[in-house]
DNA sequence: CCGTATCCAGGGGGATACTG
DNA sequence: CAGTATCCCCCTGGATACGG
């Protein structure tokens, strides 16, 4: 048989847009930020407090790629001691919320995943 | 200043949620697996065909982690060459709604991104 | 055709110490 | 306070070869 007749399967760009964007935020920290500067803009050290587990490094790290995305700005006052304070832009502020749809799925799906995996997990 | 009054900065349990939900599909293919499937079920070497650029270890990997979550079925027809099916499952298909939307976001902000990051990387 | 096994390079991410 | 610098481990993911 000839394989002219294959199928067309192909991703719309759209799946690719899909896949770099949540490779872009596929950390494991820049959802977390994003969440908590939704509601307000939050200092250096805030968001290290509100970021549970976070190192010094992967905040900066987070933040400089967030910034570098214009998902987040970064203002600085330049006082004893300095003052930096970040939040979210207007582009950061509407990916937030198909984020949450995300969030919102999951909130609800969490235990059928978890009853999933532990169903998968235990015939091996 | 004293600090007890210092702002309970949280995450909500719907912030660690969505985390989660997108450390799992947060690999390099998950989300362009995803969205093949959506349309139609398929087999081992059509999804192979399909994503442009995986490996065979890759796909593989992949497929076994969202059948893991109970995202992705698999079905087995032993005839000879043997012919395994993929499809999405229910709560696949309802978890492909929020990821479509990501896409649309992104489909709509690509440009603002790459421009934001332009103007980053210049100026250093 | 549909995988698993093995090897290997690169980067994500933690701990710690140091600067302005 | 808000970072930068360094070291180092581990996991992801690619290439290749082999088995059912």
């Amino acid at each position: 048989m000839n394989d002219t007749d294959e199928p067309p399967i192909r991703h719309t760009a759209e799946c690719l847009r899909v896949s770099q964007v949540l490779s872009r935020i596929a950390g494991k920290w820049s959802v977390l930020v994003i969440m908590l500067l939704r509601q307000q803009s939050l200092r250096f050290s805030e968001l290290k407090r509100g970021v549970d587990g976070i190192s010094q490094r992967m905040l900066t790290l987070t933040l400089r790629n967030l910034e570098r995305d214009g998902l987040v700005s970064r203002s600085v006052t330049p006082s004893i001691p300095p003052r930096v304070d970040y939040e979210l832009t207007e582009l950061g502020h509407s990916l937030a919320g198909p984020i949450q749809a995300v969030g919102t799925w999951a909130f609800h799906h969490l235990p059928e995943i978890e009853a999933a995996q532990a169903q998968y997990d235990a015939q091996e």
